[in-house]
DNA sequence: AATAGATATAAGGAAAACCTAAATAATAAT
DNA sequence: ATTATTATTTAGGTTTTCCTTATATCTATT
């Protein structure tokens, strides 16, 4: 298997730990990388015997300290060149991922190093995710869903937690919804959960399940 | 095939093409890319299938229009990157060819010209090479071969034709010998061409093979 | 304990990229 | 002009990667 397929598989497994949590199942993964449940079955295997992941047959699937070392390595240059993206060329947050994604996978050990001290170290990638450091630890970023808000309470987008769907970024920005924005809630509905929102002089509803994405953080 | 792999035999069919002449012989090509004569035999045939390369068999190939807009659009992304690596990452004009070979088959069309706005669309890379304009145009670079020159002139090192060569690359860069510098030529030997430079306080001599990758213009 | 649904295994296929050995064409030498 | 040499292609095959369908097996629920 090529290493930019193992990768993929590690960092969905990953994704799908945070998502779903712990373990992993082959179901979930075959329907996020759209292949079959006896392709990722095969392939687990393979990663296993590599020490990559933990796979208890007909369980389910978890990242190894060594798999989960990979990923973050791969964490780090995927959004160390988001930042630079953004920052330098331009390019909208809502569109930096894929372009990511292209780049991540092949840039050198010193590429990364000296891009990130090139970006001043930066700790928090342009959705507001964290950046593992240098020692591939991450750092503490604050921030609670919006969902979970009390009306009246005025906040700050802090970060948006699936960067992966396109279609969901470019939704939020065409609502002007993005991250360092200061935003106040004005309703949230009893029953479905949709939230109204003021942003600036415009007010804004969004559906519970878009605002699970969005973390807040208390103005002062 | 992959398109990486296309794009590096098309890549080395346009750098053979300059160094040895056209058409390329087969076996030029599986010399470089180390494989045997007959896989390059194969891959030609399918790259003249799609249109990328014009191939005789027994004669050998050359690139058509399409294969050299592929290229160019290859080249230009390489050395685009290798000036942001240079300028921007410190990374030694003598080690920026590798790095940039990784990042240019993952960079996109908008990557690209936002990364040439960015750097202010330059014309060379670290090696003084040309690098091809948003329209695939090349732009010309001045400049003769140092072994072509008479003793006595003050000279500035304008490029190294031979990129890929790391070896040559680390040998002149140890030698104090980098594009932008000022020489001196003190001797050219009769018989095997050495040739004795001064640079700044320190005197070198060179093979004519090296001086031969070696592009210099008259210091006024 | 039966059954539905999830998962694994078996068997195999397509595509890419390469190889060796044999055949053939082109070129150089006599 | 014929022969010898070298370059190139063709034929036949291998390996690797990643995927598939069909079938068997497991797990959880009733």
């Amino acid at each position: 298997m090529s290493r930019q397929t193992i990768e993929e598989y590690l960092e969905t497994v990953k994704t799908l730990e945070e998502m779903e949590g712990s373990p992993v199942r082959t179901s979930s993964l075959a329907r996020v990388l759209t292949v079959s449940a006896a392709s990722v079955s095969e392939m687990l295997q393979r990663l296993s015997e590599k020490g990559m992941v933990r796979y208890t047959p007909y369980s389910g699937v978890s990242l190894t300290e060594k798999g989960l070392q990979q990923v973050l390595k791969l964490t780090r240059r995927h959004r160390l060149w988001e930042v630079f993206l953004n920052r330098y060329l331009g390019i909208g947050w809502e569109e930096v991922y894929k372009e990511a994604c292209n780049l991540e996978h092949n840039t050198s050990e010193l590429v990364a190093e000296k891009l990130a001290q090139f970006l001043g170290n930066p700790t928090i990638c342009p959705h507001g995710s964290p950046i593992p450091d240098e020692n591939m630890k991450l750092p503490e970023i604050p921030g609670n869903p919006l969902a979970d808000l009390e009306t009246g309470k005025k906040v700050k987008i802090v970060r948006i937690t699936n960067e992966i769907n396109q279609e969901l970024l470019y939704h939020l920005n065409g609502l002007g919804l993005a991250p360092g924005v200061e935003i106040e809630v004005i309703e949230k509905a009893p029953f479905d959960g949709t939230i109204t929102i003021k942003t600036g002089d415009s007010v804004r509803a969004i559906s519970a399940e878009v605002a699970s994405f969005v973390k807040v953080e208390p103005v002062i």
